[in-house]
DNA sequence: CCGTATCCTTGGAGATACTG
DNA sequence: CAGTATCTCCAAGGATACGG
C-alpha cells in the first residue's frame, strides 16, 4: 500500500485501496448479487416461518411470476439455501423450506431490511430534499 | 383483497403470512434493491476507507463505467448515502464521500459480504453437487 | 397441483464522443 | 478532471399456454 506520498503533494484522497470484494473475490461478488436479489430476498422471507408449498409461496410473495418463482427456486436448491420436498400423492405436493445455511443468508439480509426500515424515513426526506434543488436535471 | 378463505380446508404450511416487506413495504423493497445493487455496493465499499475523488473511485471500482459510476453517485447522493463536494480549482477537484447515514449501510452491507466470504466455499460446492445430479436437465 | 417452454417487451448497462 | 449525451445491445423478467 503506497500511499502516504511523501512529496508535500495533495495526499487528501488515500489513492486506490480497494482492499475490498473487487478483483479477486468475483465469486463472492455474484453472491452478494444474488443475495440482495428481489425476487431472492422475498422468497426466502417468506420462508422465514417455516416450509410453503408452490403455490403458497406464488401467494406470500405478491406480484412474482410463476417464471420467477421457479427460476428463483432453482437458484436456491442449487446454492443449498432452501430444500425441495415432493410427497408422491395424488394431488401432488411440494414443499419448500430453508435450510441451516439458508436460515443464516435470512439473517444477514434480515439486516439489511432492518435497516431499510428504520432509515426509510430519512431516505425519503434526502430524496425530496434532492428533488427539490434539482427540479428535473 | 378477498382472502382468509374461512372455510377450513388445509391449514399446514402457514398460510399467507407474509409480515414481510411486502405490499406495505414497497418502499422499503426498493431500498433493498438498491442496497443489494452491484455497483452500489462497490461505490460504497471503495468509500470505506474515506473520501475518494472521480477518477480515483473508477481505478478502484474495475470494470465500472463512466455512464454507471456517474448514476450510481447520483443515486447514492439523493438518498443522503454519500456526500459530494466539488473545490473551485483551476484543475477541477470533486470528491466523494459516505455519510453517516452512508457509513450505516455500509455496516450493514458489509455483514452480507461477510456471509459470501464465509460460505463461499460451501455455495461452490452445493453447486458443483446440483450440477452433478442434474447435468443438463 | 407443480412446474416447463415459448414469445415478447422493457430498460439496464457498455462503448463512444463531446462539453465546462 | 469531471462529468453529460446518444446509440445500441442483450438479457431479465412478465404473460401465456402447455405437459406430468
Amino acid at each position: 500500500m503506497h500511499e502516504g506520498a511523501a512529496d508535500g503533494r495533495a495526499v487528501v484522497t488515500g489513492g486506490p485501496c480497494a482492499r475490498w470484494p473487487v478483483e479477486k473475490g468475483e465469486d463472492i461478488r455474484r453472491i452478494v448479487d444474488r443475495a440482495g436479489d428481489k425476487w431472492t430476498v422475498l422468497v426466502i422471507g417468506a420462508l422465514e416461518h417455516g416450509c410453503l408449498r408452490y403455490t403458497d409461496l406464488q401467494r406470500s410473495v405478491p406480484g412474482i411470476s410463476q417464471r420467477m418463482l421457479t427460476h428463483t427456486l432453482r437458484q436456491l436448491r442449487r446454492d443449498g439455501l432452501v430444500s425441495r420436498t415432493a410427497y408422491p400423492e395424488v394431488p401432488p405436493r411440494v414443499e419448500y423450506a430453508l435450510t441451516p445455511l439458508g436460515a443464516t443468508l435470512l439473517d444477514a439480509v434480515t439486516i439489511l431490511v432492518d435497516w431499510a426500515g428504520t432509515h426509510h424515513g430519512e431516505i425519503s426526506a434526502n430524496r425530496a430534499a434532492f428533488d427539490e434543488a434539482a427540479p428535473s436535471h
